[in-house]
DNA sequence: AATTAGCACTCGGCACTAATGAGTGCTAAA
DNA sequence: TTTAGCACTCATTAGTGCCGAGTGCTAATT
């Protein structure tokens, strides 16, 4: 534990950096810190605070800066999060406005709100759920030996996919197909549908397998589309006013551009006790994001399904402004889809 | 009609320029051109190209840099297409694998494909057809008091919608609904779908007017986002590796992020004869795209349905290569939703 | 009349130097 | 323990001179 002084003055460094983005000195610090002391003390102060790696100097001549380590502390022990004002409030709601009740279109939505209001970019993920199971299957013909294959899940993600069959499409077939469907795939567990559950299935059908069986495979594509939680990342080129990122923003654009190593960022969340979690330069494991610090937060619906919204950006965020905002636009999140579809998420099962 | 030795010149120096990105001087063209003439005489040709307005000098003491001019007259007199060879028919093709019968998807798809191929940023549309009609329309309870409405046009476009009713979901409700559908919406051109039609009747529905109205609202809700053609862009973040963005390239990434100028670039595509169309700098009309050129192709479903795919980079681009994998890359999604949708598209004309 | 060799000229880019000033660490006094 | 004072460091900026690629022009050549 830092002595009181020592820690007003490292607090005073990081959010003035946070500000301007200029090192800060010894007499700068004299102003803001509050303290009734002279610049020299300052500058002792700022010398162990320098030998405990809280703090850097860019060069010999010039102010402090604050290192990870120095905001690694500062979010642990100094920072007090700010109250959001009611207009601050408005502005992150307005950007999600939930008219279709999709969950991808909602969280795709958030990330953008979050993007306009941080200008920071922002990554979310739909809503997964282990317990997540069949809600709802349809099939609707396009043409002669064409059908759109529609699967509708208890957390609400809609997913579809045209499929061609070998035979005409006739209303027994249809008949059919509903009736397979509502026998074996309505309430199911979508972890229970696989390429073995289909193929038994087929080998049961007997006489109808054949015409049956490239649904069925669809279905199965269906399922699995719909058990992957998408990721959405925007506002990436805000990033690129930002002067620590200066010449090298391509390679970070490029960097968050790939899909896997955005997976983990955000799955690897949930090892912290609250639901919202700072990652700091290093902190975030990829060496490409090391000027860059991460905010996560995770959303619930209900007791299973959960998801990740938060924001990349340089080291140098407003963490004390932003901890809360995040924090805000999780619960909304959270309340929106919890009203749609934890009802049903608990009638439903019995079905299985 | 440019002099034959002036025209070799002047392609030289646009190809010689689109491969290195540096100024082009009299003595590196000599041995280019394949001219047995002397750099002087080159010199002399070129101030006379120079005086005509197709190519200029950075300074005074460089060599010359095609002015958009020199561009459009290689395009339109000097160019000739290369031949796309095998392998990168193969490539072009394989970034789309047409999975989903969606078209949305496809042309996403074929976006990354392009960004992937030329290292440029690619814009498409999804198609649209006036002569689009209702295809089908689901109702999906998905809670006692919510439902997911789906709707399916006859070009494959898949719009769906949670519905909030005021009263409990019934099975009679149900009937009613798709009573309902099957008798004023199958069939219907989108067209013929707005807020006077669905008012007109939720009157003629008596009793049922209060438990139908919301439905029927987002059906309209739906209409409507079915009738938007939906622009994509992607692989902006390729274009900060040009050097001509250089420091301002942010400027043009938030150009190409907002929609409406999008729209206006894509739609503005038709007047020429044929369906491919090569915008250069400020043919483009917005002055953020003054250093960059567009080329845009029409695919087409049909007779009817159209959308356009292209590219945006820097006027330095590789027209000669870029144009046939674009006609080649709009050949294969005119062909892949053409054998979808357009059977039926046809067949179905006979409903309204 | 067209082409070519030769030459003076231009100007961006690079390397080098000097001046500036913000900010430090250290020492000695309070 | 705090503070005043001072020498020192070093990024930044402006100024200077040189180099060389490439030009335009002129006069000679074909």
């Amino acid at each position: 534990m830092l002595p009181q002084r020592r820690q007003k003055i490292l607090a005073a460094i990081v959010e003035q950096y946070i500000e301007t983005g200029e090192p800060v000195g010894s007499k700068a610090l004299q102003s803001i810190a509050g303290l009734d002391v002279s610049s020299a003390t300052i500058r002792n102060e700022m010398a162990e605070l320098t030998a405990q790696g809280f703090i850097t100097q860019p060069h010999t001549s010039a102010g402090r800066v604050p290192t990870q380590a120095g905001y690694r502390y500062y979010v642990d022990n100094l920072m007090k999060p700010a109250e959001l004002e009611e207009n601050e409030r408005r502005r992150i709601e307005s950007g999600l406005d939930y008219r279709s009740g999709d969950p991808e279109q909602l969280l795709q939505a958030a990330g953008e709100a979050l993007v306009d209001f941080t200008n920071f970019a922002a990554i979310s993920t739909t809503p997964s759920d282990e317990h997540a199971f069949i809600k709802n299957i349809e099939m609707v013909p396009v043409s002669p030996k064409m059908a759109m294959i529609v699967l509708l899940t208890s957390t609400g993600i809609l997913k579809s996919k045209a499929c061609r069959t070998d035979v005409p499409i006739t209303a027994d077939l249809q008949d059919a197909f509903s009736d397979i469907v509502r026998k074996n795939f309505f309430g199911t567990p979508l972890s229970d549908v696989n390429t073995v559950m289909i193929q038994t299935l087929v080998a049961s059908l007997g006489a109808k397998a054949l015409s049956m069986s490239p649904l069925l495979v669809t279905i199965s594509d269906l399922v699995e589309a719909a058990s992957v939680s998408e990721i959405n990342l925007s506002g990436q080129s805000n990033l690129l006013g930002y002067k620590e990122y200066n010449d090298n923003a391509g390679q970070l654009l490029d960097f968050l551009h790939r899909e896997e190593p955005l997976g983990m960022l955000v799955s690897a969340t949930g090892d912290s006790d609250s639901d919202i979690e700072i990652r700091i330069g290093s902190e975030n494991r990829y060496k490409e994001l090391e000027n860059s610090s991460m905010i996560i937060s995770k959303y619930k619906i209900g007791d299973n399904a959960t998801g990740a919204i938060g924001i990349i950006g340089p080291t140098r965020m407003n963490y004390s402004k932003l901890v809360p905002s995040i924090k805000y636009l999780t619960d909304i999140i959270s309340k929106f889809l919890s009203d749609v579809y934890e009802e049903e998420s608990s009638s439903g099962e019995e079905d299985s």
